[in-house]
DNA sequence: GTCTATACACAGATAGAC
DNA sequence: GTCTATCTGTGTATAGAC
């Protein structure tokens, strides 16, 4: 699997996003016509995350936001009732989508090591299609009410989780050599959400998503290998 | 080297930093005796960031740092013309510092596997030492000038650079294997700042500093060593 | 469904007493 | 050097016309 096919396979079409954002909203979102809302909500979250990547989300105002949205303020409230629900939305919004799309990618390989590959790939790909969403869901956990904030947590942990349940099912079966599991899926995510928090860098270094995604495959072989090294599985 | 002589051998007691913040703002700070200033700026400095590292600096009013900080509005204001101008003694302090303590601990090892070594660890030993000034540093500085931006951009390259040269001159001299020197350095500056900025997950799992250097060697070298592992050098 | 106009709370900042 | 009181702009949110 490489960038270009993921891209393919995945049904991650906007429509698909909006469309899905109202139906878990229904209640608040006072508009009806579903045309309507699915075409607004993308230009409500694309102008917020446009605005907060920039300079946050506090920093945004609705008025910013009303600018940049080309709606008014009146319409804007009537997708949301206040200005934190909307980043609620957003946050959830994002967190629904990479538990999805990893869990269906990771269960089609039974083994490890292509396991593994697949995982890093996903992770990759999937941050990288949606880099804003990335972005702006690490940068704002902060400003999340308690309870949105233990939902990123256990987010941040579900996606470690996968990383280290591999890595354990690998020891197992005595493909990867034995090392902290939990210690190794936590810097593997480091190194995963670096490609998005600093996306200026590798994109000015030219660095494609393929090209990182096979450093970090290599760097971590290389680790839980031991002398193996090189080729595990080509694909 | 471990975190406890580092400890121990960093001059970086409170006061210190905080003359050395008077000395270089001089000119905007109202109040003349080294002693107030010093103690003010310690009280102002850690309600700023005990208060934006929990909901960032935007959502933090300056009522809000008044009643942390003990101080009246009006005081406050004595220490910096705006809001802003705190920020960028903050962030400037830090890369300051950063650069400074990197510097000398490098210098002192001529050989690049040991340089490398002591560059990790004393990255994250600064980083645990000044964890909240490292976490908001990262966090805020999308909400920096044009021009402040530039500079923690620089800042981030520089350090990277740091790893990036040590590699080079460990390619050169065949202790290391030929790998893309730059990646590996932002591979590993990634992982070095998961450190402070996932602090709640590794106290949680008491992991200790010293733990997480050793950990983070470990892998690197897996890397740069090729099937050469286990020791480079232990000190 | 979307707009304009407005309420009213709170922000950053300063003046002037002590 | 520090305080209290206050100015003025801007913030979020809503009511009611279209």
């Amino acid at each position: 699997m490489n960038y270009a096919e993921f891209q393919k396979q995945v049904s991650l079409s906007r429509q698909d996003i909006y469309r899905e954002v109202f139906a878990e909203n229904r209640k608040t979102i006072r508009v009806k016509k579903e045309g309507t809302v699915v075409k607004n909500l993308e230009r409500i979250f694309n102008a917020t995350l446009k605005i907060s990547n920039k300079k946050g989300f506090q920093a945004m105002s609705m008025r910013d936001l009303s600018r940049e949205a080309n709606l008014s303020m009146g319409a804007l409230y009537s997708y949301f009732k206040s200005k934190e629900e909307l980043l609620e939305m957003l946050q959830h919004q994002r967190r629904t989508i990479t538990k999805r799309i990893l869990a269906e990618h990771i269960e089609t390989e039974p083994d490890p090591a292509a396991r593994l590959n697949v995982a890093i790939r996903t992770h990759l790909y999937l941050s990288e299609v949606m880099q804003p969403w990335f972005y702006f869901a690490y940068m704002e956990t902060k400003n999340l009410s308690k309870k949105q904030q233990a939902e990123a947590i256990e987010s941040e942990l579900f996606t470690e989780n996968i990383f280290a349940e591999i890595l354990a099912q690998g020891q197992a079966q005595g493909t990867f050599i034995n090392q902290d599991g939990q210690l190794t899926a936590s810097l593997i995510k480091s190194m995963l959400q670096d490609w998005y928090l600093k996306r200026w860098k590798y994109a000015r270094r030219k660095i494609s998503v393929d090209q990182y995604a096979q450093f970090v495959l290599k760097f971590v072989q290389a680790f839980i290998l031991d002398s193996n090294k090189g080729e595990t599985k080509k694909k």
